[in-house]
DNA sequence: GTTGAGCGTT
């Protein structure tokens, strides 16, 4: 048994549950601060544990006595003190010092074989305005906390996939402007170059190069064929210099 | 189809 925190670990969680159902049995013990389900990056697939932060730790010790072989779905689930302070300690670990918000809920992504082409469609499904704002705002973001975005990007890939698309939907960064980028002579002077070039970008196509160098091999792989390539060549020139802002 | 133990997905 662990030290006791804020922080519960929750395991042998039924694969067919959602996230929200989740959250919600997490809830009926209190208030939750912070809540996290994981999945495989690549699959998609439930892994079956998640962590929740309570307010405090006589919430949590209320968890582990109430939730440990509390039976959901058709199984038994586990709880048991996680041991650290907040889900994201991982600052210390990463030494960053980067502190990203909670992000909201996913979507269900059960029945889902492909859950790349459903991030494709669920920007779809968003106005031509809020793409815009989305776009804004990551561009604003970029801009102010450069390590931040780049930190939440890496984190999450989707996010990244989901920001190429928007720039597409919205003609922002369209393969022509893609392939205007490209086009743009690389000096001698390699790196230096590509980044002063990087710099001299308008602040819409570093913020479509930022998600671009934040897609994994897997999502690219998924990409139209004409997209395909301008985004491998993109993320070649510029990884680097997105990597090291 | 690889789905059952998993303690933080780099």
């Amino acid at each position: 048994m662990n030290q006791p925190t804020k922080v519960v670990y929750l395991g042998s969680l039924p694969f067919d549950q959602t996230e929200q159902q989740v959250l919600e049995v997490a809830r009926s013990v209190g208030p939750v601060v912070d809540f996290k389900l994981f999945f495989d990056q690549e699959t998609g697939k439930p892994k079956g544990y998640a962590y929740v932060e309570y307010q405090d730790m006589e919430t949590a010790a209320s968890a582990v006595r109430n939730l440990n072989n509390y039976t959901m779905g058709n199984r038994n689930i586990k709880c048991s003190y996680s041991g650290r302070l907040s889900i994201e300690d991982n600052i210390a670990e990463s030494g960053d010092g980067i502190k990203l918000p909670p992000l909201p809920l996913g979507i269900d992504l059960i029945g889902t074989s492909d859950p790349t082409e459903l991030t494709f469609k669920v920007v779809e499904t968003l106005e031509y305005n809020k793409l815009l704002s989305v776009l804004k705002e990551a561009r604003s973001m970029a801009k102010t906390s450069p390590l931040a975005m780049k930190k939440l990007l890496d984190e999450n890939p989707q996010l990244a996939y989901a920001l190429v698309h928007a720039g597409n939907l919205t003609h922002k960064m369209s393969p022509d402007d893609i392939n205007a980028v490209l086009a743009k002579p690389v000096a001698n002077g390699v790196q230096n170059a590509a980044a002063q070039e990087f710099a001299s970008l308008p602040l819409q196509a570093q913020e479509q190069i930022r998600a671009v160098c934040a897609l994994t091999q897997n999502q690219i792989e998924q990409l139209q064929p004409s997209e395909k390539n301008m985004i491998i060549q993109l993320k070649e020139k510029y990884s680097n210099v997105v990597n090291n802002i």
